[in-house]
DNA sequence: ACAGCATTTGGTTATTTTACCAAATGACCA
DNA sequence: TGGTCATTTGGTAAAATAACCAAATGCTGT
């Protein structure tokens, strides 16, 4: 691995931390809908609001999105096509697992010594 | 957002959070080329084989991977087609930007090395 | 069963990320 | 100009992540 191919590998990960986050891809799912005013966000999200705007900055240093100031609001803006695409096509990935993993077992990081339950 | 969607989302997440570092982005884009041997990537990979063997299992408990034991040696395989699309795609918008960035740093093009700015 | 290689697991410490609170900034209007 | 609403910024403590070393496990050929 060059230095060349590392820089860029770490650009694109910067990319995916920016996405890695439970509220900000709520943002970026939302965004996908069409533009969207920080107001909103702040209300649908159970967090304070400097919380909010801390996730919106992150994805907008990740060039995930674009800010737009109308009078007193803000609104932002996705900024790459081809995130909806691949999001929903994770969302069908992660829902078919769930569903047979939730059979096994009830979602748990477990980092002690039990073993794998029947897995197949 | 009601309970269903964020367990979907937080699922997502952790598929996205598996993506987010350098060495699995790595792994990742070299699974996207065909199978590989965990041989192969203890040697490309400047870091312990233990640090790999975890970037590995991170991959594999997030879906991402498939394992295949072959022998003493073990082998593995990507398991979602959208991937090498998706993160192409991040790459050509990378790419993009930085060239941006450093001619409005630099005020001039420069056609051999693209140079990250000074803060990512 | 044993030796030898490949890989994973445990434990510890350093680094990064995140949330909340408080305070600052910016835009609009009376 | 001062008041008020929307958003961002700074500080700090708690939690999650990642690296390394050491040791355990698993497979193979003898």
């Amino acid at each position: 691995m060059n230095d060349e191919q590392r820089v860029l590998i770490e650009a694109k990960t910067e990319v995916l931390k920016a996405l890695a986050h439970p509220t900000r891809l709520y943002i970026i799912e939302q965004l996908a809908q069409g533009e969207q005013c920080v107001c909103k966000f702040v209300e649908a999200i159970k967090a304070d609001f400097s919380t909010v705007s801390k996730h919106l900055a992150v994805l907008k240093n990740a060039g995930l999105v674009e800010v737009n100031k109308r009078g007193q609001l803000v609104f932002y803006r996705l900024r790459m096509q081809c995130l909806p695409n691949f999001l929903n096509c994770i969302g069908k990935e992660v829902a078919e697992n769930s569903a047979a993993r939730s059979r096994i077992i009830n979602h748990q990081h477990r980092h002690n010594k039990v073993k794998e339950p029947m897995e197949a």
